[in-house]
DNA sequence: AGTCCCGTTTGATCTGAGTCAAAGTTTTGT
DNA sequence: ACAAAACTTTGACTCAGATCAAACGGGACT
């Protein structure tokens, strides 16, 4: 049921500690986070919570990826996060899960007992300052998502989304300022369809349109390259350049 | 240019103090934040803050409403936030503002330097994590937006929204459970389009569909009467009691 | 009282994306 | 290697909401 746990993960793997919560602090609640941190391990396909469940951890993407999404009770769905590695999962000071959290890779998470982590919370504010920090950031990718999901037509909708998983990719992966790149697509076309509120056929047609107006090539179903970013940004209807350049 | 701030105007009224920020503590540092806070009030119409503008404060609204919208270079626009009195405002660890936030109505904010705001936020570990929490409240506002946006049709959008300038009407002048309630909607037909992805006629349209249908009546055009919410939650395609209840 | 302005309503028509349907492609399992 | 399952593409048609256009109402100011 537990997919098994990859043997090379080691401690300099963990996000949290070198990323999420404690980029800055250099000594003892590291050492305590140590002490109460564990992984976990998910196949793709598996439910990692479900809205309204008690969620008794919280913790970070090691590596995979995961969504958060909302139903209707007539199927309707609606994504409204995207966790790729160093994103973290779970609200501290609440009980329950607000929306469903699924692996659609092979994942690996690193959790921390909710209790503990809360505690101790209290007693760095280190901690408390950096995940009001990222709270923040969420905040602001999901503000930048309504104005996607609210103006943007469907051609647009894909480009913004293109845009976003090549900018995280490339900031996993630095190398300075790119005009090109290729990343792979670690959604169906369903779940684009998802996330960007249309059906996946309007996806799979608007993909065609980018690929035949030369936007983007596609090597097999998943793997993107973009010759050009700022043609990508420009069919975004973004005119900042998406954190690719100064 | 600055619109008269009311002079019946008291600490008393300040929702940083009593509601924002320090609902739970009691002693010095309100002290402090009496020190560092004023007033500024503004007219309907008034822009508060430009995107990319520096942000020399923070704050939260004592009366009237506020909107925060993001716009595109060919003037789409997308409402992200509707401040009302209580919400706070600002980016405390961020230089710039992420958004436009305009004045709908007549408005008076209490706002504190951003700064000192910043060294107590350090200083009082209540502070940063009531700030936490109300920005885990704004994410959660912002997704469940993002599913109105992406999946609802006009008239359910429409129903989403007056449920929940009822539901925030209902929490500032508590008095238990209700069915049948009445309010005013702050926002003109085109600020609630803004806000639901739609355009004002649509909007004016679904809003003669639910009055035809008894959903709402209404008196003039902005006020609103819900003979019974439970029906209004239902249109919105809501089956959660959208905090009337329970 | 009249008229100007702003917000709103209503009507007619158009269109982008949804729906329904079928065929093609890749992955998985035996 | 083959068959089954899962995912993707493409086509034909429909429809919810956008667009374009005109008229309506109510307050503010002569």
């Amino acid at each position: 049921m537990n997919a098994p746990i990859p043997a090379q993960i080691s401690c300099a793997d963990c996000p949290i500690r070198h990323r999420a919560v404690c980029a800055r602090c250099e000594t003892d609640e590291l050492e305590t986070l140590e002490t109460i941190k564990y992984y976990r391990s998910y196949e793709a396909g598996q439910s990692i919570i479900w809205s309204g469940d008690v969620m008794n951890f919280v913790g970070s993407v090691v590596s995979g990826i995961a969504t958060l999404t909302q139903t209707m009770e007539d199927g309707r769905t609606q994504m409204v996060g995207l966790l790729l590695p160093s994103d973290f999962v779970g609200r501290p000071g609440r009980e329950g899960a607000a929306y469903n959290v699924v692996a659609t890779t092979d994942l690996v998470m690193c959790c921390f007992r909710k209790k503990p982590f809360e505690d101790m919370m209290v007693r760095t504010p280190h901690i408390a300052h950096r995940l009001l920090e990222m709270t923040l950031d969420e905040l602001d990718a999901a503000r930048e998502w309504m104005l996607v999901l609210g103006r943007k037509t469907a051609r647009e909708k894909i480009a913004s989304l293109l845009s976003i998983v090549a900018r995280r990719d490339a900031s996993l992966t630095p190398k300075g300022v790119v005009n090109a790149m290729t990343f792979d697509l670690p959604l169906t076309r369903e779940a684009m369809a998802d996330y960007l509120g249309l059906t996946l056929e309007t996806v799979s047609r608007q993909m065609s349109a980018l690929k035949k107006d030369g936007v983007i090539t596609l090597e097999g179903k998943r793997r993107v390259t973009v010759p050009d970013m700022a043609r990508l940004l420009e069919e975004a209807g973004d005119d900042s350049d998406g954190g690719f350049l100064g």
